[in-house]
DNA sequence: AGCCCATGTGAAGGGCTATTACATCAAGCG
DNA sequence: CGCTTGATGTAATAGCCCTTCACATGGGCT
């Protein structure tokens, strides 16, 4: 009964209909977004995204079981636009296998700066994997499109070229430089050439290791 | 005397004499290491830090100006033995740059395996660069070691190879592999052949790439 | 001895996480 | 139509953390 009954600031968040959201979960995952971006991973508080959404603090736990259950659904999401992004990008190998391969670092390096929110929750929030299987998963998916790449190379090189090692090869690099280099416009290291050609020069040394016949020669 | 929460004292040869600790700036940072070590960068507070210390949770600020300011001087501290420990791998390229550089790559994984916490601290925990520049500086002093034996492997190679690319790749690339896959015991991704090769084979490959005469055969 | 000041304490304000009991509302059912 | 039910949101709360403040302690210096 104690409950001060007058409410009738029924316009206090954005679009709330009522009482009920109505579109709370993913009103949540875009308010962790900007907050991410923002303020970083660690930043990212529940009780702020629920003011964003414009809902008690409690709100956000009918949806997620705690903050690291948004964070991980945050990351999850992001794998998933982060394969459609990679393929996209290789498109089949066209027009050619290598200018593919260039494509999808470049992807890679593009997708760590314009979507540095996701890419946070991705490879810096510490999510414990084991924890949240189908973040593994999604992890995986994008990870194939890089194995799919590497194995078109490999059909291009002399030898037998185990793609799975150039796979993991090439995505280190990417992560690498992506981590190191590429990261949000504050105050990372300066580099002599931009990070997209940093990786570029990279994957073509590393091919021509490999014996390709037209990276670098 | 009722500030010993746990009995964990970890206080190697110092211990409280009465009132005033008489070394708790170093005694915190061990504590730090600690508790990143066992809850990751994330997990670590300050107050905990401080009953680890068995002072109380204002006793920090007389040494740190906040929780970010230790976990900086934790990272600082981190690149400093980062730096040391990939100096002695290097060992002024002994017995020749090739295997140097090979020990600098072990040497690196092995750091980010061995010291969890230091290498959180130093890559993980988000501290903005801007406001530590002596931090930056003691990460410019590790990086100067892979630049020095990238420039020493470089004069090996036929034509003029640019040094300073050549260490940022190699650095990219350890980076990469220590962050994706050379992680705490926890359930990182399975892998095909240990990190350290991986590693290897990718600088060798790179290396043959570039020409080098006994990289690869 | 007496003073100074670096160092440590206790209390307090404010924020976050997570749980609990209660409130609201839409949908299904007789 | 009135009732029940389940999903969703709210207020209140306990516990922890960060940080600051006034105050306490005692080592070192004159």
């Amino acid at each position: 009964m104690g409950w001060s009954g007058k409410k009738d600031d029924g316009r206090d968040g954005e679009s709330r209909r009522g009482y009920h959201h109505g579109n709370l979960r993913e009103a949540l995952i875009e308010a962790a977004l900007d907050l991410i971006k923002a303020k970083g991973p660690a930043g990212f508080t529940f009780a702020e995204t629920a003011r964003s959404a414009g809902v008690s603090p409690a709100a956000p736990y009918r949806h997620f079981r705690d903050r690291d259950a948004l964070m991980a659904d945050v990351a999850r999401q992001g794998f998933e636009r982060f394969e459609q992004f990679l393929a996209t990008a290789w498109n089949d190998a066209r027009p050619d296998a290598l200018t593919a391969l260039g494509n999808i670092g470049k992807a890679y390096l593009a997708f760590a700066r314009t979507e540095p929110a996701y890419y946070s929750a991705m490879f810096e929030a510490g999510i414990p994997l084991e924890d949240h299987p189908e973040l593994r998963q999604a992890g995986d998916r994008a990870f194939a499109i890089v194995r799919k790449a590497a194995e078109a190379l490999s059909a291009t090189l002399p030898g037998r070229r185990p793609a799975l090692m150039m796979a993991l090869h090439i995505w280190a690099l990417a992560h690498g430089i992506a981590s190191l280099f590429a990261r949000g416009d504050s105050g990372r290291r300066t580099l002599p050439m931009s990070p997209e050609d940093l990786l570029e020069a990279a994957v073509l040394i590393y091919l021509q290791g490999l014996g390709h016949p037209r990276a670098g020669g």
